[in-house]
DNA sequence: TTTTAAGTTGTAATCATTACAAAAATAGTG
DNA sequence: CACTATTTTTGTAATGATTACAACTTAAAA
């Protein structure tokens, strides 16, 4: 796998030992942390670290589609990986995350013409199978 | 067309006036307002009017299915009639929303085994015809 | 070194949303 | 009608994520 620095510098970002860091935590991470879950695991490890520079190093990771803000129900902001394009589903009942990457078929011929498409970003809510479960044990 | 306060009624919502006038305002807007908006478009009419009952009416109507809260990449929730689904594509250059009636076909067939799906949302991002134009008479 | 730019930090401000309790309006009961 | 309970609306204060901004630090350039 391509190391840290070198996807940083095939994106024209300069690889400090910050935002190598914070690309490795985004890599590491099973789920989908906002700000404040990566400043609070990567705190320890960099003392000094302001929250202000997860916020910049994550606009720019966003800008140079290194990473993308994954939008939810939530009132704040989850991050992603731009490696591998993929749906979201959130449970309505936990609100976990799950990561779709058999990707559902979005047809967009002639969904709005003259238009120039860049992303497309699918969310699907619903209720998770553990979830499902619970609620049927519950009613029995 | 059905009257506001039979579609309240037929969505167990009690119709006091604030909430047809809320709803009427929804039905108007070409747009997709956000609470702001639909604050100060409505003031000047109920001159009582909080902003609270704003927040509470739409809260009331999402969960009651008469509208649905629409994400982008505003940080401030905008809101749409529930009536008909649709997609939506928000153009990068200018942030302008345009409904997508003819709806993506989206394949969900065993995408998420197990998982009972209650909703879809597609947000498409691109340049629109509008501002396609406009860049290509800039640099011509 | 000296200078310039890039990266990082801390604090204050902004702004959408929520919490909450009081006030007003409405509905129900006798 | 009078009385009470419930619903709806309001105003203000708190919350919390994000941004603005200027200072500080580190790295690069000259
Ligand atoms: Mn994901
Ligand atoms: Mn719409
Ligand atoms: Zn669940
Ligand atoms: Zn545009």
């Amino acid at each position: 796998m391509m190391q840290n620095d070198a996807v940083l510098k095939s994106h024209g970002i300069k690889p400090s030992l910050t935002r190598m860091m914070i690309l490795d935590y985004l890599k590491a991470a099973k789920k989908h942390p906002n700000v404040d879950e990566i400043y609070q695991a990567l705190q320890p490890k960099i003392p000094t670290l302001s929250k202000t520079t997860v916020y910049n190093t994550l606009h720019l990771f966003t800008e140079k589609n290194v990473a993308r803000a994954v939008m939810l129900k939530d009132q704040e902001n989850r991050y992603d990986l731009a490696s591998h394009p993929h749906a979201h589903f959130q449970c309505v009942k936990c609100n976990e995350v799950f990561d779709v990457f058999r990707l559902p078929d979005v047809q967009l011929d002639g969904v709005l013409p003259g238009a120039q498409v860049q992303d497309v970003s699918v969310l699907i809510s619903g209720v998770c199978e553990a979830c499902q479960a619970k609620e049927g044990t519950r009613h029995e």
